[in-house]
DNA sequence: GATAATAAGGATACCATATATCCTTATTAT
DNA sequence: ATAATAAGGATATATGGTATCCTTATTATC
């Protein structure tokens, strides 16, 4: 059970337009460029973002993306469910009702008690990445990453920004 | 991102072995036809919990599975480990060194700031899933399933069991 | 001792999905 | 008018989950 890695695109892609000055746009070529992923399919993982709203995007020469709100109200786990989904990783069949010792046209009150706990278990998860915001990320990489190259990068990315 | 059928198979399965009296085994036949599952797929399953070793297993006329452990020792981690693997959800190509600004052979130090927050949240849904045993889940389902069914059944497995 | 039922596991096929590429269309800055 | 862009449809490929079949070793029962 791994996620695609759509969703890791897609949030270093978000890292990155959360330190875009306002009304500056960055283009799905400079994003695939600076992370080394194949342009057409990122445009893919960058096309839910946008169908999320987490994103808004211009055209023509000069277009691209950029957030569509402050960094601070954008979580992980918008980003993720924009690319992956919303839907729970324990998927139920409710398989005790293939039981043969009930009654005939008994009919199950309630979710399973196993399916519960892995539902819960789902929305701790959801929990934790739901607590995290990109401007709290671009704290910490700010922090962490050199400032040389962390300068140098959005000297070059402000370079190719509309 | 789902987790295998054979996830829910298994946890159903271990609810079920969690109910044996001490010293029966009940085959994967049983089991299957319990459940209502493709018997020959099922005993992957099996065989995963075997090789983790959370059940024992017996051949021969009369042989099938039992837990290894005292149900109240065996955590709902520890089964979906068993037959979904420890991997995390997140897999971390580490894309950043891609990055074209940065100065050539530059090694990075530390995880990335992403991966490490996909992995807490990973970590929180392991830390759900450790929390509930087989035995708590076995009080709960006793409390929730009607005495007829739930007696009804283990009738049904006492008299295949080995 | 013979028989039958079982777990273990290898081989194979099928199918859904993730990954990846190519192409067309509408839009828009230059 | 031109060129660069986002959007998205069509298609191909690879991977992994699902499922079945078969063989082997073990063991309870007759």
């Amino acid at each position: 059970m791994i996620l695609k890695s759509q969703v890791e695109w897609a949030l270093h892609c978000c890292a990155i337009l959360s330190g875009l000055p306002e009304g500056r746009y960055l283009s799905t070529k400079a994003l695939a460029e600076l992370h080394g992923l194949p342009k057409e399919y990122l445009s893919k993982a960058l096309q839910s973002l946008s169908q999320a709203g987490l994103v808004h995007t211009t055209l023509g020469p000069s277009g691209g993306y950029r957030l569509a709100k402050p960094a601070a109200e954008v979580t992980f786990l918008d980003i993720i469910e924009a690319v992956e989904g919303n839907g729970r990783t324990f998927v139920c069949n409710n398989i005790r009702a293939n039981n043969p010792c009930r009654p005939e046209g008994y009919c199950e009150v309630g979710s399973c008690a196993i399916a519960r706990v892995m539902w819960e278990a789902d929305e701790a998860w959801r929990t934790k990445l739901r607590s995290v915001t990109l401007a709290e990320l671009g704290q910490v990489l700010e922090s962490e990453i050199p400032p040389q190259i962390w300068n140098g990068t959005f000297e070059w990315v402000l370079d190719r920004a509309g």
